[in-house]
DNA sequence: ACTTTATTATATCACTCTGATATATTATAT
DNA sequence: ATATAATATATCAGAGTGATATAATAAAGT
């Protein structure tokens, strides 16, 4: 068997949130924690229809002037209930395939200038999602929703994770775009 | 489709160090570079086999006393070369699925003793990887292997991304411990 | 008026990758 | 003599990715 389906689970507590649709649920994913977790519609449809099968959603068909109907599903107790004992279970396995790396480590078959390029590019994209992430920070900072009394503010540290990790990048990015730059000049 | 099959460009990496069978594959992974990179055997094995039909490695059956016989693969010429155009192309998109803060974003539907235990577990994890990599990271320092000269140290580079990544996963663990915690304590 | 393009919405498919299990051989420990 | 560990390959169900197909309506260009 593979991984447990954890895309129920992502799909389950966004539903927590309120109900959606898969392409709703695509959207907010997109805009809330997609710089540490993605899903796709080739996914949300049929993990939604299984869902429904065990009764932690439920489906109602939402008609709309101007837009295509859709279909709009709710978490149930139910669902909730395997929700929060999923929060208490262990973490799996959490697996990194980083490309960038894969490339440096067989870098020696190529020219220094080919990797060079490699990790400035990763860093102009990690700056990128640093703004981003700042702008969303200020965002949430911004707007006075009443958050839970006594609740941690879970969302800033999520966000805070992400800041941490792509100043660290950048910063990576820098000292090994030294040392390339430095075996370059050399081999001249 | 999916993304491109990277599996492939692992092993012919690999297999360019030298000739190695499915197992010793999967055994100099885990051993060099499974802090950024994991394959498994229900993949090396169908790809090896793929690479084989298109001529970027051959197969030799070495035949060992005391130990079962093995299948031996070697990257050809033009194995390299497809290697090569590999790392020159561009990086595909990295997808990250961070299950610890998949569990975070959603910590408000539980206790905030179950999310201080799941980040007190990823921090212990991320210690002992850490001291992992200092192991190998020693490993490669003593040993005197004639690295080529004024080629950049990649292997040492990709290990500094580890040591920069688990440092900052222990800073922010760290930092939400002492939030989470705080929360905590204000909710007596 | 007509065509193109963009957005909303769902479904499906080929392919990549994961983790488990099955099978077989030999070495080592009990 | 038996159990266990290590070596070695193969296979399978299921998770997840990204592309494409389909269809409805809105907006923009010609």
């Amino acid at each position: 068997m593979a991984h447990i389906n954890t895309t129920q689970y992502a799909l389950l507590g966004m539903l927590s949130y309120m109900p959606m649709s898969g392409y709703d649920l695509k959207k907010f994913i997109d805009q809330s924690i997609s710089f540490f977790w993605s899903e796709n519609y080739g996914h949300i449809y049929p993990v939604l229809k299984k869902l429904e099968q065990e009764k932690f959603v439920t489906k109602r068909v939402e008609h709309n002037q101007g837009k295509p109907s859709k279909n709009i599903y709710s978490i149930t107790q139910e669902g909730l209930s395997v929700l929060t004992d999923w929060l208490a279970a262990p973490v799996q396995k959490e697996i990194y395939r980083l490309e960038i790396l894969l490339k440096l480590f067989f870098g020696y078959l190529t020219e220094t200038g080919t990797m060079i390029e490699k990790v400035a590019v990763h860093k102009k994209t990690a700056e990128k999602t640093l703004r981003e992430l700042l702008d969303i920070e200020n965002h949430i900072n911004t707007q006075h929703h009443d958050l839970p009394k006594n609740k941690p503010p879970y969302q800033l540290l999520c966000l805070n994770y992400g800041k941490h990790f792509y100043n660290m990048v950048i910063k990576w990015c820098d000292e090994t775009l030294g040392i390339l730059q430095a075996a370059k000049n050399n081999q001249q």
